[in-house]
DNA sequence: GTGCCTCGAGTTCC
DNA sequence: CTCGAGGCAC
């Protein structure tokens, strides 16, 4: 047997097979764990195993099986921790600031339901500032617990959970697999406690509560976390298809009765009128509760309505964070710093005297751009009373949603003798093109576009970027290294994919630089050949075309499906495109000239001429139709598109770059669904699915779901409320049908 | 035209 | 996380 080798030692085969062993072995042990009162084999000896596993893979990336043990959740790994993908996504919840968002919180829940005069009830609790954390239950054990993460995955914490008093191990009388949801924190008193402590032995010294706690439970020594005062307050449940009770507070009262600590100024409220109150009596009470709380929580009660409202993209629409004022501070404005985005866009940036604002020392701040420093919001309306901001002055700063820092106002009676308002900068700092900035626009940009140095590095981050092409060891810090590098430049994405040859004919290679090695160099290369290989709408996105972010190249790749047929359609659009834009401008011209009578006229001629002089082809016209009715893109995303593609400096890099690349087309929809090659229009409200997910389901049964209704559409499915399109269906003589039916249609798919 | 809702692009600190 | 603006429904 090769499992007493040394890792190194293993061959090919040996590798493959002890992987095979032990993908069985841990699985076998897993099952045992999760469903029998009694592991089969200790957590050492399992660890062991998981470990040697990783170990196994780090040397063979390629033999990694499918079913590789190291993605099992419920076992913890050397390095780091695991993910764990939530059966549930941990999401995040709108906010009110004032008394008026919580009417219209309670306003559009009614509308929404349609309810008359019918009461309804609200549970509200406070908002307990630590971080969320999801514990899984099965057959009353505790399986795994896992951070909120990106709300999608979060870290496998599990066992640093197990130190935590609050958290019970065992529940009895649980449903067989129960999620619950709450959140881990730190009290005032022992945060001071834990503070004193780390002082004393040299350690870290914590900001505050909340980053105390986070610290605590992500060490990577569970041993750790125990000798950590950390508390926990359960609020919620994951797994809908078995609900806990019927209302929500009923729900709260049934995780007590489990075991679980929950909060106990959780309070049913009416209305409204009500949930504000409570809100004020929690406010008052907020300086002596001893642990922090940064608002108020509000929820539907009913779990059939919380059902029937449903999520928005990110947020429940039962749900509302009532936050309370956000600490304020002053301090001096030491200079203003214009930051160039990879869109050129040009940003101000506010140089502080470092100042605490909530429990953080802040030293930069956003000042948005050249209207919000004169004083003025996006619509032209005074805000601060018309302050401007200058240079010098004293300013209150805070942390909007506790973590961006803004400059919230001034005082002009600290306002420095001599000092002048700011200058917004006509031209672009980095490379001195004119900075225009567009009628009705709130923000001004650089035109010098690829010739711009700080767009330019700006582009390549975004390109390598996590959720683009992810290479591993390549990221700002060296793409900003690489830019200016005389040897082994990278000012062009494909200058990427040609690293390692130009290094290798180089004479001041990589391997022999410092901070470099040959094995760094190699991990760099090796990285970078991994991505030759990208998917088409990752493809997409990366190239940082503006409008086009990560959801509209999706929606380009399902459409196009290849990016030869991409760049085809585009380019055959282009006198489409541009009689749009030629049309587009005319047709405001003419807006303006109408109160100028005696030209109107020749702007009329020269609109006519504009659109007649361009002779668009047909199969133009067809390929921009083609385009902005796909859901969601429109004309300013096409033109936008358009425009890259058709720019000669732009197409030639992109072109060099997809030399170097293996597009892989977006998953073939399926073919043998009935509604496969169809195309479908959703109208009116949806009430079973999210208009994300009713797209996303027929996405993936191979139907195109477009946004209007033509000649080509094949289905319309119209909910309660539909309107204008139902109607034009009606007249072209499209199949309409209700959700339900369509629901039918595709069940069982 | 108006009013949602989502998406894109910007931001800080750990 | 927030703002602005694009896209779409009414």
């Amino acid at each position: 047997m090769s499992e007493n080798l040394g890792v190194s030692e293993l061959s090919e085969e040996q590798a493959r097979a002890e992987l095979a062993r032990l993908a069985a072995e841990l699985g076998r042990a897993n099952t045992a764990y999760h469903t029998q009162d009694a592991p089969e084999i200790s957590d050492a000896a399992y660890d062991n195993l998981k470990r040697r596993n990783a170990e196994i893979e780090a040397l063979f990336p390629g033999l990694k099986r499918a079913d590789s043990p190291s993605d099992l959740v419920g076992a913890s790994v050397a390095d780091g921790f695991g993910k764990i993908t939530h059966a549930v996504p941990m999401l995040s919840l709108g906010n009110a600031f004032d008394d008026t968002d919580v009417q219209d919180f309670s306003d559009r829940i009614r509308k929404y339901l349609g309810l008359g005069k019918e009461a309804l009830v609200f549970s509200a609790e406070p908002k307990i500032d630590g971080l969320s954390l999801s514990l899984r239950y099965e057959q009353g054990q505790l399986i795994h617990a896992a951070t909120r993460g990106d709300g999608a995955t979060g870290e496998n914490v599990t066992d640093n959970a197990r130190t935590i008093g609050d958290i019970p191990q065992v529940l009895t009388g649980a449903p067989d697999v129960l999620e619950v949801r709450g959140e881990v924190y730190m009290s005032h008193a022992d945060f001071e406690a834990l503070n004193e402590r780390q002082q004393a032995e040299g350690g870290k010294v914590f900001a505050n509560p909340r980053n105390a706690a986070a610290g605590s439970l992500r060490q990577l020594d569970p041993s750790i976390t125990k000798s950590r005062p950390l508390r926990f307050f359960a609020y919620a449940w994951g797994d809908l298809s078995a609900p806990l009770a019927e209302t929500q507070m009923d729900a709260i009262r049934r995780l007590a009765q489990l075991g679980f600590v929950t909060n106990p100024l959780t309070q049913e409220c009416d209305g409204p009128e009500s949930l504000i109150a409570h809100y004020r009596s929690i406010e008052e009470q907020r300086a002596t509760l001893g642990y922090d709380i940064d608002g108020v929580v509000y929820k539907v009660n009913r779990q059939d309505w919380q059902g029937r409202l449903g999520f928005r993209a990110t947020t429940p629409r039962w749900a509302i964070a009532h936050k309370f004022p956000a600490e304020l501070a002053w301090t001096r404005l030491e200079a203003i710093d214009i930051q160039v985005g990879r869109t050129g866009a040009l940003s101000p940036v506010a140089r502080l005297a470092p100042v605490t604002v909530g429990g953080v020392v802040v030293s930069n701040a956003t000042l948005h751009n050249e209207d919000y420093i004169r004083g003025l919001d996006s619509r032209g309306e005074k805000i601060r009373d018309g302050k401007d901001i200058r240079i010098g002055d004293w300013v209150q700063v805070y942390r909007a949603g506790d973590v961006i820092p803004k400059v919230a106002d001034v005082d002009l009676t600290k306002r420095p003798d001599g000092s002048a308002p700011y200058i917004f900068p006509a031209t672009c700092p980095e490379c001195g093109s004119a900075a225009v900035r567009e009628e009705g626009d709130a923000i001004r940009r650089c035109t010098g576009g690829i010739i711009c140095p700080a767009q330019a590095v700006e582009k390549l981050k975004h390109f390598v970027a996590r959720k683009t092409f992810d290479i591993e060891g390549l990221g700002a810090k060296q793409i900003e290294m690489f830019h200016d590098d005389a040897d082994l430049p990278i000012r062009q994405p494909a200058d990427i994919f040609t690293l390692r040859d130009r290094d290798a004919s180089n004479l001041n290679r990589l391997k022999n630089r410092h901070g470099w090695g040959a094995q760094s160099a190699d991990n760099l290369f090796a990285a970078i050949e991994e991505k030759r290989t990208i998917a088409l709408a990752k493809l997409i996105f990366a190239l940082g075309i503006r409008h086009v972010g990560e959801v509209g190249a999706r929606d380009l790749a399902l459409h196009y499906l290849d990016w030869t047929a991409l760049t085809q359609a585009i380019d055959a659009a282009r006198p489409a495109a541009l009689a749009h834009r030629t049309a587009d401008q005319a047709e405001e011209a003419e807006r303006i000239k109408a109160k100028a009578e005696a030209r109107r006229a020749r702007v009329s001629d020269c609109r006519a001429a504009a659109i007649a002089g361009l002779d668009v082809p047909e199969t133009a016209s067809q390929c921009w139709s083609d385009l902005i009715g796909i859901d969601g893109i429109g004309a300013t995303l096409g033109m936008s598109l358009s425009d890259a593609l058709a720019n000669p400096v732009e197409r030639a890099a992109i072109d060099a770059l997809i030399a170097h690349l293996n597009i892989v087309p977006p998953d073939a929809p399926a073919q043998d669904s009935p509604v496969a090659g169809k195309t479908v229009v959703f109208t009116g409200t949806l009430e079973k699915l999210t208009r994300a997910e009713a797209k996303a389901r027929a996405e993936a049964l191979g139907a195109k779901v477009s946004g209007s209704v033509s000649g080509k559409t094949d289905i319309l499915v119209a909910g309660p409320g539909a309107g204008s399109k139902a109607k034009k269906a009606a007249d072209l003589g499209v199949k309409t049908i209700d959700e339900d039916t369509w629901l039918a249609l595709i069940e069982g798919l």
